[in-house]
DNA sequence: AAGATATGTCAACATGACTGTCCCAAATCG
DNA sequence: CGATTTGGGACAGTCATGTTGACATATCTT
């Protein structure tokens, strides 16, 4: 089927050949680590790592999330998070509050020097993604999108979702 | 960068909101860890890890691949490659030959066995990176390829092509 | 009052990176 | 030819970040 070399089509929409697939697990993994490994000197600077770097963007896009939210985000232990936010809470980034509706609950957020380091830290990662939105055009992006959302088990589409919805 | 908020252009596809690369990364984010994550029942049963995979894909990638290549390819120290390599020896999935053009080079491939755990891992992959494709229909895999393609920097992009080139 | 839930904490351990140092064999340069 | 560079390997120690398991406390729900 790889008949016409010459013409080759970007991608048939039927006949999925594993070359097609291998291009995009091989982006996916250079495009993800190109983007994470942008900000590891700011990081290094400032004596974080990238598990902290998850944390604070999630805390920064999400203010007032409570510890259960970004524990299901991130999808590790409570142990590992515990650790991490220990951390950045020791250091003056991020602050908890007691939860208003439900008392049990720490509701996080960044404090002005947390949220100077992440902006920081986005500026980074803004600038990559920004250029490669750029180079690529409208139409493309919104192509990355929706294949990276078939990428995401259903059920944890709307955890993911939530993101993006204005705040409640 | 924020200076014309009071004459923002309808639409423009410059005019790259911060919700929009949020949402970028937020997706590379989860799609990637998706991807990687379903393999990760079939490594634990073959008592490996993830680092394993990378070295096993490549390797499948690319036969007669040059250790020098490899960690080209996964930006790791060649420590950290060594152990892993050794591990993949020891327990018959990888083997070496002596290089033809440079007897200095260890040209690495999998053993039958090796190939075998690669296609289950493969197979697992697959299966979600398929159906990504298929829910997105072909414009966006062009796309989701144009995108990730951008968020490489232009120094590593040759290397990253040479993976999907017919083998010399 | 009993049970479930949200969070925190102690301890031990695994994985997979890192740095630094040293070594050998083969290729290349002068 | 000798000197240097390159490709690969090895030893030792460390760090970042994940894991299990067990247990405690406060609060919400029934």
């Amino acid at each position: 089927m790889r008949a016409a070399a010459s013409l080759t089509p970007p991608a048939s929409p039927l006949y999925l050949r594993e070359d097609e697939i291998r291009r995009g697990i091989e982006l996916l993994y250079f495009g993800y680590t190109s983007m994470v490994r942008g900000a590891d000197s700011i990081l290094a600077d400032s004596g974080f790592g990238r598990a902290h770097h998850r944390a604070l963007y999630f805390i920064a896009r999400r203010p007032g999330l409570a510890v259960g939210e970004l524990l299901r985000l991130l999808a590790i232990t409570k142990q590992s998070l515990g650790r991490v936010l220990t951390e950045l809470q020791d250091k003056g980034l991020v602050e908890q509050a007691i939860g208003t509706a439900d008392r049990r609950q720490r509701l996080l957020r960044l404090t002005a020097a947390g949220a100077g380091l992440e902006a920081a830290l986005f500026a980074e990662l803004e600038t990559g993604m920004a250029a490669a939105y750029g180079e690529a055009g409208q139409a493309a992006i919104t192509g990355f999108w929706s294949v990276l959302i078939g990428l995401i088990p259903t059920a944890d589409r709307p955890l993911v979702d939530s993101l993006g919805q204005r705040q409640g």
